[in-house]
RNA sequence: GCGGAUGUGGUGAAAUUGGUAGACACGCCAGACUUAGGAUCUGGUGCCGAGAGGUGUGCGGGUUCGAGUCCCUCCAUCCGCACCA
């Protein structure tokens, strides 16, 4: 019987599917596991080999930890609204529901044909009614929530009104961009715009006019993640700063427990590292200048309260407020156009334009606080109005870009560092002893920064304080294609929808742009067309891609629920993800929303965690082996081997990988019918009349004609061959470039492992104990399997089944227990094969994922005989094979007789012999 | 510039605590069976060398009886951050 995969593999996949193999329920008996991808956004160009890599690997583990005896929750879904739907529709008039259900279809039939172990009964879409109704809903607690820095998690915004009422702000302790102080009656004597407009500024959604990154080719305002080097993540468009009345999520709140619980979780070092470095938090002082002959003073931060009698200068955004007050009548031209120079720069050229130092002196003094001194004013572009206060107090001797800057305007450097010479540069250290500074005088940075922060706090002119660099998350966006908010306005006050009248769907449009008077396209929509409508008109932006994935790993728990997002009991059973598989680029989006909202669920006690996703893998990138093919000017195209050693004279193109044969020549007939440019195109082969193409590895995209789809693949060797080849490329985390050549080892393996249970063609197992040797393979096999896996290598994992399959081919081995074992190891890497040979071996309807898996024995893998290898002076020489009951000084001597020993010794004494018992011997001579 | 990761055959890679470097595959070479082979099987394959042997994990050094693995210096590639006060 031949190993016919195209129909075992589809009737198993029916089977699975009439039989519900993969539903899962809560069963508090079992111990749950939870193994989650990062769910697809569903594309019109469908899937290629990329992207089930991760996919695979979930499905192995999840399957392995099946047979151990776990309840394991293994959900899939779509992370459905989007940016290349809307586009598509602007383009087209097709509404993007309609894209998107098209393209879910396509990547559903590509899913389904790897064989994966979804339970799809509970996959979610964000695009649909049912799911984004709860992403409303869970807006409307961000909305009714501030953070409360007394109990240090987020409270209800009523209880905050009932303080304002009682007592005014002055004794509550949030989180807020409020600035204001205000009593009882003031806050009572408060109009209801202006009490609104106080509680925005301690909402945890909360709408504000603030600077905005707004992306004029895409039509909408971008959060600082979706910016990529000045320009829009996704189209590469420009983005420029504008003011604007947005949505903000104000995780700012969060800051320091985002940063916190990375400890607590097990994720790579480089993702932590670059959420901590987004965090950016820094530890100092802020701390008040006083400003000669004004009431004005000018409030820094800095990290270094410790160098404070180095100050001999102070900078400012050319955009800080008080410039414009603080500048002497002398100096208002210069410090006008020094001004207007800055805003013309974009933030872009104001980052790359590092080496050039430019200011302006206002002409004005600040005082030192402790000194007296006179200390003159700057602006300079190198201050940024965004980060802390927007001046700073320079240090020329301690940081080097006010160094660079007192050099360039020759301004005083004053050196407060014992026996450090600053001549040639700052000394940035903060290891120096502190001198020439009056109460500081002899202390280290260490105390006298806790010295410094003291003498400042008791002067009452600032206090310790701690700087974070992660922003407020911009919440709107002016697109079409997302969760409409669930808010209305009246009088301009933003208020929310009642729970009953959840969801707020999306309403009908005549177009997806924007209006004539800029306007989001939702302000298109007819009163009519809105499911609900209350208000003057309702809320016209919606809301970004992150939202919906910020918490949908909890609602596979509960998909179906109407009453609640996700039901205590469920997510008290599931509890967070074990193991989340996906890639790297979501670093500081989706994971580190996902965490801030999930803080937040948790300190409003829906969910029991405070951590999303306990242990994360991020997979590496499958890279395309793009052909290059070589023209010269005349348009001839030659044969890359005949050329290789002067390619300066001609021009690449690449042609479509699956054009090229295996000796790396291209199908010239092939190639002329695809495209016209090669129909008439003179060749110049090489002597085999061959056109040989160069490969270079590249992102695996249409645009390089690179792509392999696994549609493909699966047509000509199956799904549990395209499962194990993408999992023996190498380690998962690793980015590596795909050659499909290599497929033939694994499906041959497949073949071979086939034969083990047809040894004359027909079925057949042998009954009864199995050999010695055998048993020895399959536990060893066992073992490799379990410590591989364990450690997330799949790779390896493929490489021990081919080792255990040739072994038992070579002993003839067809043994029922061994070969069942084996099966039951390789079901999680090759669910039909295994499945199929499980129907044949047990004869009942079971399946193989109700088995168990095979439980390790030391006892089969223990020997008599080692054989050691023999060294000198740490070289293998030969090898000998001596019973592991040997002691040392045994080993010694025999080794030491034999003839092989005499030879390398030379006729000398060895200085030292090292002998470990089961592992080596070495001589030393 | 700062931070992180990675460098092993022609290729993808393996080597879990320092203990036989290159497992397992691809490719290549030779052979068997076959009308045929892009099927299957057998043998070989790090490099230099006819051989004995030498040499070998990015470069250079160190620790050790013994280093791909530990330490130091440097180089290359990739990723992230980048005037963050």
């Amino acid at each position: 019987m031949e190993y016919d995969f195209r129909n075992l593999e589809s009737k198993w996949r029916k089977n699975w599917q009439d039989r519900g193999t993969y539903h899962v329920h809560e069963d508090t008996t079992k111990p749950k596991y939870y193994v989650l991808d990062m769910f697809p956004y569903p594309s019109g160009a469908g899937l290629h080999v990329g992207h089930p890599l991760g996919y695979i690997a979930s499905d192995i583990y999840a399957r392995y930890k099946r047979l151990q005896g776990f309840n394991v929750l293994h959900p899939m879904g779509y992370d459905s609204f989007g940016l290349p739907a809307e586009q598509y529709a602007i383009q087209t008039g097709q509404h993007p529901a309609v894209t998107t259900e098209e393209n879910i279809a396509r990547y559903r039939q590509q899913l389904d044909q790897i064989g994966f172990s979804f339970d799809w009964s509970r996959e979610v879409r964000t695009s649909s009614p049912e799911y984004y109704k709860w992403t409303q809903w869970i807006f409307k607690q961000l909305f009714d929530c501030y953070y409360d820095l007394k109990s240090n998690k987020a409270e209800r915004i009523p209880a905050l009104i009932q303080h304002f009422e009682s007592v005014g702000n002055a004794a509550v302790q949030a989180v807020t961009d409020c600035e204001e102080q205000f009593s009882a009656e003031q806050w009572n004597s408060f109009s209801a715009q202006k009490k609104e407009e106080i509680i925005q500024s301690y909402r945890l959604a909360y709408l504000a006019e603030s600077w905005v990154n707004w992306c004029p080719a895409l039509g909408t305002v971008l959060a600082n993640d979706e910016i990529v080097n000045g320009v829009s993540e996704r189209g590469g468009h420009p983005v420029e700063q504008k003011r604007m009345r947005q949505w903000s999520m104000r995780i700012k709140a969060y800051a320091e427990r985002l940063l916190e619980g990375l400890d607590r979780i097990d994720w790579s070092d480089s993702i932590k590292e670059q959420q901590r470095n987004w965090i950016g938090k820094s530890q100092g002082a802020s701390l008040i200048f006083a400003i000669e002959n004004s009431s004005e003073t000018i409030e820094v931060f800095t990290t270094r309260p410790d160098t404070i009698f180095g100050v001999s200068f102070m900078v400012l955004a050319p955009e800080h407020p008080l410039v414009n007050q603080l500048v002497h009548p002398t100096h208002k031209d210069a410090v006008a156009a020094y001004q207007r120079d800055a805003s013309l720069k974009s933030e872009r050229d104001r980052q790359a334009d590092v080496k050039n130092i430019s200011g302006q002196a206002l002409g004005a003094y600040a005082l030192h606080p402790f000194t007296g001194e006179r200390i003159p004013i700057w602006i300079g572009d190198y201050v940024l109005a965004s980060y802390g206060t927007g001046a700073v107090m320079a240090v020329p001797c301690g940081d080097q870009r006010d160094y660079d800057f007192a050099t360039h305007f020759q301004l005083e450097i004053k050196n407060i560092f014992a026996d450090i010479d600053i001549s040639e540069q700052a000394y940035t250290e903060k290891d120096a002893v502190i001198a020439n500074s009056d109460f500081l005088n002899g202390l280290s940075a260490k105390s006298a920064m806790k010295k410094a922060i003291e003498a400042i706090e008791a002067k009452g002119i600032g206090k310790g304080k701690t700087n974070f660099r992660l922003r407020d998350a911009v919440f709107s966006r002016q697109r079409y294609w997302g969760e409409p908010f669930p808010i209305s306005y009246t009088d301009e006050i933003p208020t929310l929808i009642l729970d009953e009248f959840l969801p707020i769907e999306l309403p009908e449009v005549d177009k997806y742009l924007p209006t004539e008077d800029g306007e989001p396209p939702l302000a298109r929509a007819k009163k009519e067309a809105w499911n609900h409508f209350e208000g003057d008109r309702m809320e016209f932006n919606t809301m970004p891609g992150w939202a919906g994935s910020s918490w949908y790993f909890l609602r596979y728990m509960d998909p179906k629920n109407e009453k609640e997002f996700v039901s205590k009991e469920k997510v008290a059973y599931w509890q967070n993800v074990d193991l989340y598989i996906g890639g790297s680029e979501h670093a500081t989006g989706h994971l580190l929303y996902s965490r801030f909202w999930t803080k937040f669920l948790f300190d409003q006690g829906y969910i029991p965690f405070d951590e999303p996703f306990a242990k994360l893998i991020n997979q590496g990138m499958i890279l395309g082996k793009s052909a290059l093919a070589f023209l010269d000017e005349q348009g001839n195209m030659h044969s890359y081997d005949t050329i290789a050693n002067d390619l300066s004279k001609y021009r690449e193109v690449r042609i479509l990988i699956d054009l090229i044969q295996d000796d790396e020549s291209i199908d010239l007939d092939a190639l002329r019918k695809w495209q016209p440019q090669f129909e008439a195109m003179n060749f110049v082969t090489n002597a085999q009349g061959k056109i040989i193409v160069k490969r270079e590895v590249d992102k695996m995209s249409k645009r390089w004609y690179n792509v392999v789809t696994p549609d493909d693949l699966c047509e000509k060797y199956g799904a549990d061959t395209l499962r194990m080849y993408e999992m023996f490329l190498g380690p998962l985390e690793q980015s590596k470039p795909w050659d499909t050549k290599g497929i033939t080892g694994v499906h041959g393996f497949l073949k071979k492992y086939w034969r083990l249970f047809h040894p004359n063609g027909q079925f057949e197992v042998s009954e009864g104990q199995a050999s010695k040797q055998a048993m020895k393979t399959l536990h060893k096999t066992i073992k490799r399997l379990r410590d591989d896996l364990d450690r997330y290598a799949f790779n390896t994992g493929v490489s021990s089944f081919m080792i255990c399959v040739n072994e038992l081919s070579e002993q003839k081995c067809n043994n029922r227990h061994v070969l069942t074992q084996l099966s039951i190891l390789m079901a999680p890497y090759a669910p039909h094969i295994t499945e199929e040979i499980w129907s044949k071996l047990s004869n009942d309807d079971s399946s193989i994922f109700d088995q168990s898996y095979p439980v390790f024995d030391e006892e089969f893998l223990k020997e008599s005989d080692f054989e050691y290898p023999v060294s000198f002076n740490g070289k293998m020489r030969f090898k000998v094979s001596l019973n592991l009951e040997l002691t040392p000084k045994e080993i010694e001597e025999h080794v030491l007789n034999m003839p092989e020993s005499q030879k390398y010794l030379e006729g000398k004494t060895p200085k030292k012999i090292v002998i470990v018992p089961g592992r080596i011997v070495n001589f030393v001579i």
